[in-house]
DNA sequence: ACTCGTTGTCATAAG
DNA sequence: TTCTTATGACAACGA
């Protein structure tokens, strides 16, 4: 929702808001259906005024604004049988006048701006307001209703009454109120009807904090660059509204189809479907389905093939609310934020049309989302880590870059765009399509869908980034956004605690109920593995995140096992150091011990040397000079007095005789 | 704020 | 060719 704001502000919004729409095409037939058409005039006028380059429904898979008095149900006040009113021109000034944010140019933005019209004027601005600073259809019509209290009978509140007013509240005042209005408008009325009693009812209050909020929300909407952290702090009451819309789910199964063609007046395909519309809009995957249904009949991909590529489990897991209106391979829960990178300059139909290979890709991997638990998917939002990372950060390559940059961490390098199979895409790695922090926002659009969008982003960074990185420092929906969806911030703490022990490996095999262990899937032989994969009905995402936990696994192991082999080789290293220097010290201390004994011995040679001398007597009787003379002992043994004159003439000679042999 | 050890991951080479 | 293993390098994280 707060990604709506900048849409708003900067960008005229009207666009955006006419392919949000479209592309959430259900929801707003509900709209439409719920609330009278214009006059004639007043659509023409209201139809043109803001100057599109084509006619409305070429900017919309809607019925064409000429079809709408037709095809809708009449009004129990009989809005739509005036026609020709003569407010129109009057109306469009008064509109104007009110500083409405966006020139009307779909049924739906005429019928607002008429409606808003027709109230007060305070009422208006409320709902533009809050329109613009909540940036959904859903929140606009949830603010108009409090803007304008009082208004019994406006549609407005006809519109916005299920989507603010709690259950208890609808039973009660359904047995005390009796509102005919909207029960005429096909059987649908118990409800809708209540409810808008009970806005009546609930008031000064609210409408005063809503006003704060509104006003709160414009001064946002002129930082329509807000960065994330901004983002992040969503106020607590948008959370709650989103709660509290998301927790009333209209149940539109009883009435019965729309009188006319619905698309009657589209002179294109894109919406050229035949679901049932009130089967359609009773369905929380309204829109899943819807783009499913415009899949197969206006996607040039060949839905067969499409078909073929979804893994039979995921079908039934994808169509969670109406299995026999999910068209295989085709839910588009992820298709807000692609279309979101693209909508600034695309119509709607262009969408439809031109939806690249890639991004049909992503949508065909969309539908394995479907299956997802937003919780799951939530935890690894939150995930911490980085690299890798889903990190809500999307996959959306220019998202990721700035995310990247304002963000301290930063490291989704990843080459992992190469890499394999990543699914994710946080990384962005530059990977595919991702989607824009606006998506997050967008998937607000229609809470019925916003769990599913959730799990597209998580798709779209696990498509995309083969690292599975989490980009912890990217602002992402944490708790907070999870409330959204009506998941208490207690519990996704408690999950949180509870999946904290898990790796990320883990935790995305969770995420993509993936039905083996990270423990398995590792320790597997290749075998084994292989047969796994064959044997069970696994989409090729979850193949790829297997795939690469095992690898990732593997190498993990055989880094610990390298590292700890290192280890042991310094550890051998140092001990081989260690003996070798205690070697060294018990040679040294040897050889100082040799070294002794050595000195001993020559000195106990000397001694006896000399004790030998003193003995000796020459011829006359005279002893022997030991500096003169010295022993020698010949061949046989004898022990001979020698001059050592002679010795040293004889060694000298000896010398000689070395030297002349040695070189011969 | 910086350093250091640990851990996970990737890329690459080798078997 | 594919898979596994080993290892260097890098980054994140916590102490």
């Amino acid at each position: 929702m707060k990604l709506l704001k900048p849409w708003w502000a900067a960008d005229g919004g009207l666009l955006h808001l006419t392919l949000l729409l479209s592309l959430a095409g259900l929801r707003v037939d509900l709209d439409l259906y719920l609330l009278p058409p214009p006059p004639a005039p007043l659509r023409d006028e209201l139809l043109w005024l803001g100057g599109p380059t084509r006619p409305a429904h070429a900017l919309s898979p809607f019925p064409a604004l000429g079809e709408w008095g037709r095809t809708g149900p009449q009004h129990p006040k009989g809005w739509a049988s005036d026609p020709g009113a003569p407010l129109e021109g009057q109306l469009l000034r008064e509109v104007r006048a009110l500083g409405v944010p966006f020139i009307p140019r779909t049924r739906v933005d005429a019928w607002l701006v008429h409606s808003v019209a027709a109230g007060d004027a305070d009422g208006a601005r409320g709902l533009f307001g809050a329109a613009s600073s909540a940036g959904e259809v859903g929140a606009n019509v949830d603010s108009s209703s409090q803007a304008a209290p009082g208004s019994g009978g406006d549609p407005r509140e006809a519109l916005s009454s299920p989507l603010a007013a709690t259950e208890e509240e609808e039973e009660a005042e359904a047995a005390a109120e009796p509102t005919a209005q909207v029960q005429d408008a096909g059987g649908r009325a118990g409800q809708d009807t209540e409810v808008v009693v009970n806005q009546q009812n609930e008031t000064v209050d609210r409408n005063s904090q809503h006003e704060e909020r509104v006003s709160t929300q414009k001064k946002s909407l002129q930082q329509s660059n807000e960065d994330d952290d901004k983002i992040a702090d969503k106020p607590d009451w948008e959370a709650e509204k989103t709660t509290e819309s998301r927790n009333e789910e209209i149940s539109f199964e009883d009435i019965p189809p729309l009188p006319g063609n619905i698309s009657d007046g589209m002179n294109s395909s894109a919406y050229d479907c035949n679901v049932n519309l009130s089967q359609a809009i009773s369905h929380d995957v309204n829109l899943h389905e819807a783009m499913l249904v415009c899949s197969n009949n206006t996607f040039r991909r060949n839905p067969v093939a499409r078909t073929s590529q979804v893994p039979e489990p995921f079908l039934q897991l994808s169509s969670h609310t109406n299995p026999e209106q999910a068209l295989p391979g085709s839910d588009l829960t992820g298709f807000l934020p692609l279309v979101d990178n693209q909508m600034r300059n695309v119509t709607s139909q262009d969408l439809l049309y031109d939806l690249d290979a890639n991004i049909l890709d992503e949508i065909n991997l969309m539908s394995l989302a479907t299956s997802f638990d937003p919780l799951d998917i939530s935890q690894l939002f939150e995930e911490p880590d980085s690299d890798s990372g889903l990190s809500l950060n999307s996959s959306h390559n220019s998202t990721y870059i700035t995310t990247k940059s304002n963000s301290s961490h930063s490291t989704y390098d990843e080459g992992a765009i190469g890499y394999s199979s990543d699914l994710e895409s946080q990384d962005l790695e530059g990977a595919v399509g991702g989607c824009y922090p606006e998506s997050i926002k967008l998937c607000h659009v229609d809470h019925r869908n916003d769990s599913g969008f959730h799990e597209n982003l998580e798709f779209q960074h696990i498509l995309h980034n083969h690292t599975y990185h989490l980009q912890p420092s990217v602002p992402e929906p944490s708790s907070e956004s999870f409330s959204w969806c009506g998941k208490s911030p207690k519990k996704s703490r408690h999950l949180e605690d509870t999946d904290r022990n898990l790796s990320r490996d883990e935790r995305r095999a969770k995420a993509l109920h993936i039905p083996f262990s990270v423990d398995e899937i590792v320790r597997m032989p290749v075998d084994s593995f292989n047969s796994m994969l064959s044997r069970h009905y696994l989409t090729d995402l979850q193949v790829s995140l297997i795939r690469d936990i095992r690898r990732r696994g593997k190498n993990k192991v055989a880094a610990q096992n390298c590292r700890k082999r290192k280890l042991d080789i310094i550890v051998n290293l140092e001990d081989d150091v260690s003996n070798l220097q205690a070697k060294k010290e018990t040679l040294k201390r040897e050889r100082a011990q040799c070294n002794k004994a050595i000195d001993i011995m020559k000195k106990k040679l000397h001694d006896l040397y000399h004790d030998v001398f003193s003995m000796l007597r020459d011829d006359q009787g005279r002893p022997v000079n030991p500096n003169q003379y010295t022993l020698q002992c010949s061949h046989d043994g004898a022990i001979l007095i020698v001059p050592k004159e002679l010795m040293s003439g004889h060694k000298k000679e000896a010398q000689k005789g070395k030297r002349k042999s040695e070189r011969h």
